[in-house]
DNA sequence: ACAATTTGGTTGACGTGTCAACCATTTCAT
DNA sequence: ATGAAATGGTTGACACGTCAACCAAATTGT
């Protein structure tokens, strides 16, 4: 009443500044959205559909392949790896000449899901980046290299 | 071997473009510094951190408050605050007239151990943007606006 | 060829996040 | 003044993420 400005963006001004609160946000608002999109779509969690995707990409690879590359835990993984394989949208073969490693494709149906999302997603991925320009985006994907690399370091004097 | 690109890497090419992606694996990044650096200087997790510094900047806050603009869960929020009481970094007394809102402070202990962190997450923060030239940051704040409001739209036609 | 180490994967425990139900209090409409 | 609706906060159930222990297979060093 006093004020144009309502009272609960008072934290906002004092925070919009901080990075890290920022982006974390960005991404809970980002991940909240491509729940729903796959829950309305697909009975599939996010974890399961970025591993769906993954495998497409490569067409084959192992669990653990995909833990190095993605920073999703590796008891994660094999949970819902299983949970996918229990669905029937992934096959979980012994690679050839191996009794350990275990070669992960997508079956027939893993396909035609995957397909199928995929267009969706590639709708949200165009909406998102809708309103950037080329450079734009370039420099963002730059400023997330910084940011990860920034990231590594763990001592900042106590 | 036959290449200089570690197998590892071929999940890299393909995603590297996928903004939600890149964005989420940077989050994780972030997210496990500023455990561990909490871990190491205090016996804070990061929520409580958050829910500390959001009412230190205010000075004093209600649960509800924080849950409009932060979007944290007010249950997780509820949770928090009643483990910071327990340890008395904070004090939660109904505000003066109600017996339903209830006033959230830091304690002088509270306040304390805030000064000190915030030292070291000041450090952090300037660390994290060292790379970035004023400009490049502005528009990186830019760009998370954008994110942010391209994240509101649930529906991509399935 | 053998022990020591590394690697791929599974499992259990535990902390955190998320959702919905719930109660008490306050506000609103009539 | 009274009942309906909204608000502030708590709680329980459950999904998900994270960590460490663990097993079996494979690789390495001697």
């Amino acid at each position: 009443m006093q004020s144009q400005v309502p009272d609960t963006d008072r934290f906002a001004s004092e925070f919009r500044a901080v990075i890290t609160y920022r982006i974390a946000k960005a991404v809970n608002l980002l991940n909240a959205q491509a729940a729903h999109v796959l829950k309305k779509n697909s009975s599939l969690s996010l974890t399961e559909w970025r591993i769906i995707s993954l495998i497409n990409a490569v067409d084959e690879t192992t669990a653990s392949e995909i833990a190095k590359t993605t920073f999703i835990d590796k008891g994660q993984i094999s949970r819902t790896v299983r949970s996918l394989a229990d669905k029937g949208l992934l096959l979980a073969k012994h690679r050839e000449g191996s009794r350990r490693k275990i070669e992960l494709k997508l079956s027939p149906e893993g396909k035609a899901l995957h397909r199928r999302i995929v267009a969706i997603m590639t709708n949200r991925q165009r909406h998102l980046t809708s309103e950037f320009t080329s450079e734009e985006l370039a420099a963002f994907h730059i400023a997330l290299d910084k940011l990860e690399r920034a990231s590594k370091m763990r001592d900042f004097g106590g």
